[in-house]
DNA sequence: GCGGCCCTGACACAAGCCTGTTAGAGTTGT
DNA sequence: ACAACTCTAACAGGCTTGTGTCAGGGCCGC
């Protein structure tokens, strides 16, 4: 019950050249036969076709979901963007302060370096 | 004491251009002045610094940084990622199965169809 | 064993992203 | 009031992405 490539393509709208593309990006990674041909079976189809309606219902692009596939992947890499989001209340703050906040500037910049090369 | 663009780029290493682009991208938005200067206090500063240091350490596009703001913004995105990621393990998968399993994908799918669009 | 699949690798080209640069107009400080 | 800065908008070149297509070589079913 596995379909082929081409079989695969034509019943979930995707192009072959396509569903290589994905399975590049490690988004759909078909089995293979012993002989190396792609075998797509029920849930890779699954997996493709909701792909597909996520990628237009969200504009979306493959590219953005490999990146959230890569955030799942490589957490420190997750935990070191969430730490720079929370870095400091990021609206745009009233800039008038005296000048002593150099140096506490200083003080929070490397707490955070730290953070980030944690 | 919120430096001007060209003094915000000296101090830390981006292009003004980039400043700008920067700001686009909804990454970093520094305050205006009433003749719509902008005006980068230490915060934004900071944010620079380290936004710098994020994108180098961890081979990362400042589009990446983009899209993963969407995701703290639109959590309907999120959630329908959160959703696609799990929605069968997605390791390959031994594609040996009884004809009727393409009923029960059917069933599968569209309960996730639906979880899209929700 | 032959026609029709599949594989990988490569070239190609449009569209988009990133970044610099320039032009025209407004602002600011001395 | 003049030099030196800022703004926005736009064009431009280089690089990356997305997608098709083709070539050379295996695999499969009849």
């Amino acid at each position: 019950m596995a379909l082929t490539i081409n079989e695969a393509a034509t019943t979930t709208g995707w192009s072959p050249r396509m569903l290589r593309y994905v399975e590049q990006l490690g988004l759909v990674e078909p089995a293979r036969s012993s002989a190396g041909y792609r075998l797509y079976g029920p849930a890779q189809l699954q997996r493709l076709r909701s792909l597909r309606a996520l990628l237009e219902t969200h504009g979306v692009e493959l590219g953005d979901v490999g990146f959230a596939l890569r955030l799942r992947r490589e957490n420190e890499l997750a935990s070191a963007l969430d730490g720079w989001f929370d870095e400091i209340p990021t609206g745009p703050e009233p800039p008038d302060l005296p000048a002593a906040d150099e140096r506490w500037l200083a003080f929070e910049q490397d707490k955070h370096q730290h953070l980030l090369n944690l």
